[in-house]
DNA sequence: ACTCCACTGGAACTCAAGGGTA
DNA sequence: TACCCTTGAGTTCCAGTGGAGT
């Protein structure tokens, strides 16, 4: 049996103690928040490519603050815009998140739900993850507008940020403290891996720790894989624990990652997901004939198109070129 | 230069569902 | 219980864009 397998899920937040390699940007993080000195600054950016531990550092935080007993009555909020990211979807979850009394989620206009937001009682910490999916930025602006609440918000680059932002808002928000979560060395990664490990299985010894380091090598620097992959190692495979068994378990440990965003897809995505790993590269037009041939009752070219952006979104498909040229193909096939 | 065609994405609309209210 | 309000999902319509053919 292994103890603290929950360590091994690449959710997990950590006790400060386990955070190897991002001391000093979580410092950095609960100094800018903290309400001591200069003040708090409205707006901080955690940035940096997927798997280098942005949710993490937020996330832990999060908690940090709410035990700092120089942080009087802190409200956390945690939202993650890959599964909201309408506007007012995003204001629910974080009156939700506030226990603000709102009526019920249905009948509940955005005025009456910013109003709440505009009586503070407490100091609001919102952490926006994944904020670069944000389709109505606007939000950003009803947020930055509320007294006392300081917002993080994490993306994997600046300017997908900023894009779609109209000017006015993008000069107020330009403004705030940037932490860059760079991508993970192979010897950092194999830091991250050992101290997992040693939270299951005890000390790990200098056969096991070049297999860490074997693991590390082949995760192009994304925590995300190489934890789910060492996790891949330890419980389905019966802590075999050689290059052999990486071999396998790194891309099993992939496809998990994939298989947990197709997971959020309706049957109608999935099959246009399904006919691009059948036709990639493929266009537009070939694409809605497959997709009518396929399915019993199809939606419209219109939502088709609202579909594809989506699984763009989620990084799942790939799309290049304009117009009557443009291609669609899957992520990492 | 002009026209045609394929494609995109915004705006306005319909519809069903969920919940409050008199 | 009938009615009202709001929402999300999906559709219809359409202006704009860019490549290809004449």
């Amino acid at each position: 049996m292994l103890s603290n397998p929950e360590v091994l899920d690449e959710e997990f937040v950590p006790e400060r103690e386990l955070v190897v390699h991002r001391r000093a940007e979580l410092d950095r993080l609960l100094e800018t928040l903290r309400p001591v000195g200069t003040g708090p600054a409205d707006v901080v950016y955690l940035l940096g490519p997927t798997g280098t531990g942005k949710t993490m550092l937020a996330r832990l935080a999060l908690d940090l603050l709410l035990d700092d007993a120089r942080v009087d009555d802190a409200t956390p909020v945690y939202v993650n815009c890959w599964q909201h990211y309408e506007r007012l979807e995003i204001l629910y979850e974080i009156a939700d998140g506030l226990k603000l009394a709102l009526p019920h989620r249905q009948g509940t206009s955005r005025g009456e739900v910013l109003s709440k937001l505009d009586e503070p009682d407490t100091t609001r910490y919102v952490v926006l993850d994944e904020a670069d999916q944000i389709t109505a930025t606007e939000v950003l602006y009803d947020l930055y507008e509320a007294p006392d609440l300081h917002l993080v918000l994490v993306a994997n680059r600046e300017q997908d940020l900023f894009e779609d932002m109209a000017p006015r808002l993008r000069s107020r928000l330009t403004v705030g403290t940037r932490i860059e979560c760079g991508r993970y060395s192979t010897e950092e990664l194999t830091e991250i891996l050992a101290k997992r490990a040693e939270a299951v299985l005890g000390l790990v010894d200098g056969d096991d720790r070049r297999v860490l380091e074997y693991i590390a090598g082949h995760a192009g620097g994304d925590a995300r894989v190489a934890i789910r992959t060492l996790r891949e190692l330890l419980t389905e495979r019966e802590l075999a624990f050689s290059r052999e068994a990486v071999d396998e378990a790194l891309p099993a440990a992939r496809d998990q990652l994939r298989q947990k965003s197709l997971d959020a897809l309706n049957p109608h995505q999935r099959t246009l997901y399904q006919l691009i790993t059948e036709h990639a590269p493929v266009n537009p037009q070939t694409l809605y004939a497959q997709y009518r041939d396929r399915v019993e009752e199809p939606r419209t070219e219109r939502t088709l198109r609202a579909y594809l952006s989506k699984l763009e979104q989620y990084n799942l498909i790939d799309s290049e070129g304009e117009t009557s040229r443009r291609t669609y193909t899957v992520v990492g096939e």
